[in-house]
DNA sequence: AATATGAATTATGAATGCATTTTCATCAGC
DNA sequence: GCTGATGAAAATGCATTCATAATTCATATT
């Protein structure tokens, strides 16, 4: 009974509205769409050239995951990353990464560790030419790469949505030296702890490597932070 | 400049796909919904008297929160809880849990412990006459206090999404009577652990009341599972 | 009888249109 | 000059309509 067709591999095109809310988050992620701004329904229609109706599904769903905020009748703004929102999700993606470093030492294969490594030397690499833009790229690659050893698509989904909220601001945090340095410190430490297989030890790394981010963050916010 | 007008109250009605997206949520969450059944939009529709626009919307809502799963052109189903389901969400919630309870010990004033020990009281008299559906409403209030008193929104949102995924299960999951004294005994250390704000410990007891619930849950769902 | 095929039916996807609310420019009154 | 009123313009909320894909059911074939 078996044949070339036997596994079903069903192919589905996304709907225009699943699409349209993956692009329009990108768009507030890396900084297109600047946090407080207006959205007004009409520009992003003649933008991406499709209707109101799934525009608005994908908004809503950008609003419950927290980067729009919608008032009724009123319509939608990229919302504000304000210091108490910074210290009110920081804690919470600490709490999540360090489940996320308990897991995947659980879990993790060797292959995944290999591949870690790789990345790992990469982004050492791009510390020692200075390359922010890539450095913060292959780093991205790290965490999530620790995220999917987990293999808690759950906790997965739970952490990107928060760490979308305060990409934003990290695209633009430009560390000083000192930070920078400390930083790729940790992630030598986070690379051992990987290859140990200390759960304990990655899940404090983890959590210590993101409140230290915290503080950069913040500091960012300070120094930017325009005006309400 | 503080006039009894200083703190900004908007008021505007919730316009109708956030009260549909509430009210189909609240008859998933309490089961009318059952899980893995369809739910075609014409249906829905006509139980609210409203037109598929305001429907689709809160449709697309309800799946980033994951209690329902939507397939393009095939429409919406209830959210099904498999045992892998709840061995990925207790974790997550238990790392929201214990960071929660941590919280809560610095943030909560003096009023909050006593209304949370006038609850406590109101559950154990329900233990007492074995009245499990009055007990799980108090006690419900009793996390939810203690979520309050943690001074984190982003921290209860994501919390409140991932009980209301499994609030399902919990409903219907009858505990034995040994399980019911342990949890019972439980939430005497959590009063504890309050009254002397040992954030630490409830932080901990939190954690293993919660995963002895997962183990009840685990049960009732190999007892009641359907055929998919 | 069991399976496969194709038309009819039904459901969902997306665009359009109308009603209501906001917004904003203009102007009258103090 | 500032406050508040008025009406036009624009934006949003929702219903309806059209398009397209999925499902069902009758029919044909083996």
């Amino acid at each position: 009974m078996t044949t070339a067709l036997s596994t079903p591999t069903p192919f589905r095109r996304k709907s225009l509205h699943a699409e349209l809310t993956d692009a329009i988050r990108n768009q507030i992620v890396n900084g297109d769409l600047a946090p407080g701004i207006r959205v007004p329904e009409k520009d992003l229609c003649t933008f991406y050239g499709v209707s109101r109706t799934p525009l608005r599904e994908a908004l809503k769903v950008l609003a419950t995951e927290g980067l729009l905020s919608l008032e009724p009748n009123r319509g939608a703004w990229v919302s504000r990353i304000t210091p108490e929102d910074l210290d009110e999700v920081f804690p919470v993606m600490g709490a999540l990464e360090a489940l996320s470093g308990e897991l995947a030492c659980k879990h993790i294969s060797d292959a995944e560790i290999g591949h870690i490594r790789v990345l790992h030397r990469q982004m050492l690499k791009h510390y020692e030419k200075r390359e922010l833009a890539k450095y913060f790229e292959v780093n991205q690659q790290i965490h999530e790469a620790i995220l999917n050893a987990a293999r808690n698509e759950t906790l997965a989904t739970q952490y990107r949505s928060l760490a979308a909220r305060v990409r934003r601001a990290r695209y633009v945090a430009n560390m000083t030296q000192e930070r920078w340095a400390q930083a790729t410190d940790e992630h030598e430490q986070i690379m051992d702890c990987l290859e140990t297989r200390d759960g304990e030890r990655l899940s404090y790394v983890l959590k210590l490597h993101l409140e230290n981010k915290l503080e950069t963050v913040r500091q960012w916010l300070q120094d930017n932070h325009d005006p309400a």
